[in-house]
DNA sequence: GAGTGGTCTAGACCACGTG
DNA sequence: ACGTGGTCTAGACCACTCA
């Protein structure tokens, strides 16, 4: 059951991401929303502040809701996005070579948490127009994931989880760092003489609070990029 | 006026920093949260959803709001937060040398943004722990600030921007990359020989959508690091 | 003054987790 | 069965913008 609110946000971001309320219109009052959805004013409040969070319109007292102009960029490291759906929305040309797949007892001691179960450890070097650009390093709890295939690792781990597993990912937390790493990992990244490397280590957490999954993710510095759209917080 | 739902938030949002609501504990029920407060049922769960943007709690169907282990952490990019805001959350000793101030017609072109108006160019080194960490290169529109000072310069813009001036800061764009540098900036910033730079370019607006500031930082890509808290986005 | 978004209330029904 | 959070409604009053 999709909750109305949510199908709400789904066609308003639609409609601008189509360029049916193009940037720098306005949407239509709230109250004419809540008409035109058959909805209460505070259900399309919802979805507004949720099209707002996106950064896909910005709400101006006493006039209206006004659609931004960054449909384009996309590219958040800050919203909990996936290899697969990153380069679904930039149509690049994408490949995925698995390089390890095994069960370890542990995780590396640099990721600063409490891990008492096994984890499945899979190793992933990310191409993109023929040139390595990330390589992943993900730790996936046992205790929900029995079993990687190596299909599955090449395809998508996050449409594995989501749609064929049921788990509801929630939250994560995102270290972002500038690294010097070995000769081996600057090679398969080619990296230049310096051996500098973005590294982005993630915590993944499901519904319940549960540390569901590590990650680390060792960029090429030249082609490292994201755009990140930020609010004031009111706090 | 300070809405009731910002008051329950700063006052549970306290609470949690100071340990009264620790990690892993949960919060009273929204009923019962709404009855300590005065308020509806509504108005609590408005508070909820900020705390859990922000990543200080969680919520649990059919349990309830748990608190989360983050609050120590900070230092994130993706929210709007000022040098001195970080600071004096992380008690670092902190200095900042003013380079350069001074009313510029255009804006380089590397931001790619429509700019008419004249801009106030500041230059700002920033010196942690006496290394230095961060260039800041910021233009500032001249139709909403018509001067700067030194002393503004080295203490605090925003402070300046939100208290003095009244100016709603509302969103911006983030858009980070690593680039290799001119010699004069890696020796002000004390960079390895390869000279590669953290760049953070933003793009700063106020609540009527209009771009009101153009910030470039430099980092010392050693000391440069930021943690993030992201959610999964149900679209 | 009319219309907009911002805040708040009181109530309803549902799905979920626990005992 | 009960309490929890999730969704939704219908109404109210306010502050703001603009003609």
């Amino acid at each position: 059951m999709t909750a109305k609110q949510d199908m709400i946000t789904r066609d308003l971001a639609g409609k601008i991401r189509h360029g049916i309320y193009p940037p720098k219109s306005f949407l239509p009052s709230e109250n004419e929303l809540a008409g035109l959805y058959g909805a209460s004013r505070n259900t399309v409040r919802k979805s507004l502040e949720d099209l707002t969070s996106l950064g896909l319109i910005q709400k101006i007292k006493g006039k209206g809701s006004i659609v931004l102009d960054f449909s384009r960029l996309s590219f958040p490291i800050s919203r909990i996005t996936t290899f697969n759906e990153l380069n679904q929305s930039l149509g690049l040309k994408a490949e995925t070579k698995v390089l390890e797949i095994k069960e370890v007892k542990e995780v590396p001691e640099d990721f600063s948490c409490e891990n008492t179960e096994p984890f499945i450890k899979v190793k992933r070097l990310r191409i993109i127009d023929d040139e390595p650009d990330v390589l992943d390093v993900d730790y996936i709890s046992t205790k929900y994931v029995k079993e990687i295939s190596p299909s599955v690792a090449e395809h998508s781990l996050y449409d594995y989880f989501e749609n064929d597993l049921g788990l509801k990912i929630s939250y994560a937390v995102k270290d972002v760092s500038v690294q010097t790493v070995s000769e081996d990992l600057a090679q398969m990244l080619d990296l230049d003489p310096d051996r500098k490397a973005v590294l982005v280590k993630s915590m993944v957490y499901l519904e319940d609070t549960s540390l569901f999954q590590l990650t680390a993710s060792y960029h090429n510095p030249n082609r490292f990029r994201f755009i990140d759209f930020a609010r004031r917080s009111k706090i």
